[in-house]
DNA sequence: TAGTTTTGCGCAAACCATTGCGCTAAATAA
DNA sequence: TTATTTAGCGCAATGGTTTGCGCAAAACTA
């Protein structure tokens, strides 16, 4: 077969092994099949469709009679053959804690559209807010080749991270981040947008404003704590060690935080949550106790969604922009993908938007 | 080097073209790395890592040493030439029309677990409710040979789903379906579901209830209008065509079709709003038009999020069971995965709830 | 001692696209 | 006409893993 290749040139009989089928084939369509079926070489077709062929001056004819058939058994390269030489496999990884939380679906969703714009897909890991999965996931990516990493990271530790960076994988971090690593980074200005809501709720007469952590340790928290506390610095005001409490971002956090919060303490008159599931559970404890927002208590919360102006009391909001984060995260991803020798250009933080509604009473 | 490997055997000094780094390497290891360092064939130390020893009886001696050093260098297996041998990637994609909407996100979200559960990773891609890019996505996924396929479809033809089946590509099409293809499907049981909120609302003494629609002609859409119809027929009730507007499961679609019914027909008593995100659009418009739930008038939406019990007047929905639906999903991919000889099961259709709050007034 | 079985493991093909190098034939120059 | 250039294209290696086939040496039987 392979043999009597060199004997028979130009328009020889087709080679039967081959389906002559002319239409989509049902397996896949391979750079070998076409030059079987031309009696080129597998080369001379690659470089065709690679769009070489003036640099290599394959004649015209050659050239039109490959680009046709490809067209003819619609060809695309095997992306897995493609990968292995080439060490690309235009895959980046995402991974997200959470993707059925809006905010990281919001993220996920800016960052599909601009991987898809780049030529890129994406593969989606739930980490599922655990450090364990987060390192099996990043361990899976990396032996899958991907070409980059956008990893909104969970957990208050970054060991495995370093390793990441050690073999010079693009990597942008959102949302949360480590100060002390290298690392491309983008997310919201989360000191500033507490200190903004807890200011509001400070200059509207309140004092003894609840504060509902998520994970801490988290730079997210972290931050938010420090605008908290800032605000009330500021303002010379004592704060009260008693009121900062919880410990993660979810719904059943803020529910039974708040319920335990109102049987100790009646005399608060503010709650700053810091993220919406976190309002939410809020939200609910406070029906239960059949108190009323904004009359007998006020709230604030982190990340603005679209039911916000709905609820009950139109709540106010610190709105992050996480589309944006999601854009920024790409395009700092790409920076690195298309340049790799440079430096990651480190942090970038986006600001929020203090979106003041009606849940906040003037004392 | 290659020509005297024969001449050493056992214990020869380490050739030295390879950095015999015990640590993790930075580059990756291979099976070549390990078998040169053994001074074995690669296929030995496949054969080793891949639990085929016996089979192949390879001493214990060169069974051990192969799987220590695989550990030493922290060796997995390249997932690209893996797939391109065995035509088998471990992934899967899952191609959704808005990973931002939660709906769909509850979906992905149970879908990423169960594949993580089977070993598998997801490729997403989310198609923007847009059929261009859902043909463009599944033929990109094809390409990079997932072994199967998760698809919430668009649009109301199904050509190119058509080509997929042909290749034997194992598929499961969740929440909206094309009925004369022989496709596994899972999905919320959209006319039981929206036959019985309409009857919920006729019981409660409406008859002019508004039908806010999706997508037209998308599966979904098309029996939860029967289901409202059904109700209108079992009860003796006529129905008024002019009541049924809309064709897109958006907020905007919600919002601007309330604005015009409302203009328009001042004697609606109720709304049956087809997705959450239509509802919020309504709710937007009747806030503007100062009309009050349920004094005003009454309304019934589809899919039960979080906030739903918060809103200003807590929300009666159809709540649709999506994490069931991801399970199911993937239960039955793995299913066709597993035995690919066998004929799909047809569709399965998971039964809605109708949660009951307070947004229906008995007329 | 000669023949057979078993043990232990390597060779090389297959999967598919890409690419450096080099071979052949025609075109041009001398 | 011969020497040199250049157009046109193929060979084979590369990447990493898997696997059918089969070689060679040891062990065993006759």
């Amino acid at each position: 077969m392979q043999k009597n290749k060199r004997l028979r040139r130009k328009k020889s009989p087709p080679i039967s092994v081959i389906p002559a089928n002319g239409e989509l084939s049902r397996s896949h369509t391979t750079l070998k099949r076409i030059a079987n079926q031309l009696d080129v070489s597998v080369s001379t077709v690659s470089r065709v469709l690679s769009g070489q062929a003036r640099r290599h001056r394959i004649s015209p004819q050659t050239e039109a009679a490959v680009s046709n058939l490809a067209r003819q058994f619609n060809f695309v390269p095997n992306q897995l053959a493609r990968g292995l030489r080439l060490k690309k496999t235009l895959t980046i990884g995402l991974v997200i804690p959470d993707i059925s939380n809006p905010f990281f679906a919001g993220i996920a969703h800016q960052v599909a559209l601009g991987a898809r714009q780049h030529g890129y897909s994406i593969l989606l890991c739930d980490s599922q807010e655990d450090v364990e999965l987060e390192i099996q996931s990043l361990g899976l990516l990396r032996h899958r080749h991907v070409d980059g990493l956008v990893i909104c990271p969970v957990g208050t530790s970054a060991k495995h991270l370093v390793d990441l960076v050690q073999v010079h994988l693009p990597i942008v971090l959102v949302d949360r981040y480590f100060p002390d690593l290298p690392l491309s980074y983008v997310g919201a200005d989360n000191l500033a947008g507490a200190a903004e809501a807890t200011n509001y709720l400070i200059a509207n007469g309140h004092r003894r404003i609840a504060c509902l952590q998520g994970i801490r340790g988290s730079s997210p928290n972290e931050f938010r704590l420090r605008g908290y506390r800032e605000a009330f610095a500021k303002n010379q005001l004592p704060e009260d060690p008693a009121l900062i409490v919880g410990d993660s971002f979810g719904e059943q956090s803020g529910y039974i935080e708040t319920k335990l919060l109102l049987r100790a303490r009646k005399d608060v008159t503010a709650i700053l949550a810091f993220s919406n599931l976190i309002a939410l559970g809020a939200l609910r404890a406070l029906a239960e106790e059949k108190l009323r927002i904004p009359d007998d208590i006020s709230i604030i919360a982190f990340d603005d969604q679209p039911y916000a102006a709905h609820l009950a009391t139109p709540m106010t909001t610190v709105a992050q922009p996480f589309s944006e984060m999601g854009e920024v995260a790409v395009k700092l991803l790409f920076d690195q993908i298309q340049s790799p020798q440079q430096e990651p250009k480190g942090g970038i933080l986006l600001p929020t938007r203090l979106i003041v509604r009606r849940s906040v009473k003037k004392l």
